[in-house]
DNA sequence: TAAAATTCCATGATATACCAAAATACTTGA
DNA sequence: TCAAGTATTTTGGTATATCATGGAATTTTA
């Protein structure tokens, strides 16, 4: 599976539409059935945690991914509903146009305060879409955190030692 | 499966009628057989549930899995009684017109309170209507109630330790 | 026949599709 | 390695279609 790479600034026109980086959309459209016909492909933009600046973008099969475990659970149960809420409720389709670009809404643009610029953020299965500044600030925030662990539970460890389980 | 996401405001007029968000008809039509006869879709509403005040749409697809689920379950049972009592009488059909409209019923609309407005919910394989204040109170319970859960309990986890056991 | 419900029509607002220029990246040949 | 030509991406502007909504006309019901 190819994945969601990297760093990428674009401009936001006043109608909320942004270009999304090019290597995602190779990503998008390997991952969503719609396009072997023709059809530009989608994603599905989430806002999980409120106070969360960022929106998540998914590709349809990690979406997929996604929506078919929270439906394998019991059908009326308190965790569905919760989840359901969390995830669907805060999220929305958003295809892309035959330029490469979608549209922001104007609710979307405000829960995570962008107006003329925002950046598209790699992270593997999805993206992540920030207003620079507070990207800048959230990167810091990780970088000053990660400096923080020592030698022996530094998260990479954790990397390490399930590929030894796994053996 | 194209999923019901979002949430949407609309104006309820003094005769009831509500338009339902355009993504959510596309939903609509494509879990109804007779949509592809030209036949607006339609969808059923739900309104069960002890103290919750808000009805919820099924699409045609999803509302007959649900029934299904019911028919499996003894013919004569006490639980399949209640449950037809829960599901089927405390629910009616209700079609699109073709301005993308559905009507609420007096009735419906004293059962959950609203007058002008309701708010639309996308919840995965179905919807919910709220009156706008009573869906805010809602979801501000079930994110304090998210919030309440601890590192080991959070109900994302049913999805990130599923998703590593299926590897 | 009056009230209620449904269908039909009209319109401003919103979102989508279309076209085109500017900027960037890629290819190829010397 | 460089440079010219080509293709792709990013971005702006405009036209078009769809959506949400209100009101009137028609049908149904009691």
């Amino acid at each position: 599976m190819r994945r969601f790479r990297g760093e990428s600034l674009h401009k936001v026109d006043n109608k909320g539409r942004v270009s999304i980086p090019a290597q995602f959309r190779r990503v998008l459209e390997e991952s969503d059935p719609d396009f072997e016909n023709g059809i530009n492909p989608s994603c599905v933009l989430v806002h999980s945690q409120k106070g969360k600046k960022c929106l998540e973008g998914y590709s349809i099969s990690s979406i997929n991914e996604v929506d078919d475990l929270v439906s394998n659970l019991p059908r009326y149960s308190r965790e569905r509903e919760i989840l359901e809420r969390m995830l669907n409720a805060q999220s929305s389709y958003a295809q892309i146009d035959d330029n490469g670009r979608l549209v922001l809404s104007q609710k979307l643009r405000e829960l995570i305060n962008v107006s003329a610029e925002a950046i598209f953020i790699g992270m593997g299965d999805k993206f992540q879409i920030w207003e620079p500044n507070s990207y800048n600030d959230d990167m810091q925030k990780i970088e000053r955190e990660f400096e923080a662990y020592d030698d022996s539970n530094n998260p990479f460890n954790l990397l390490q030692s399930s590929r030894i389980l796994a053996k």
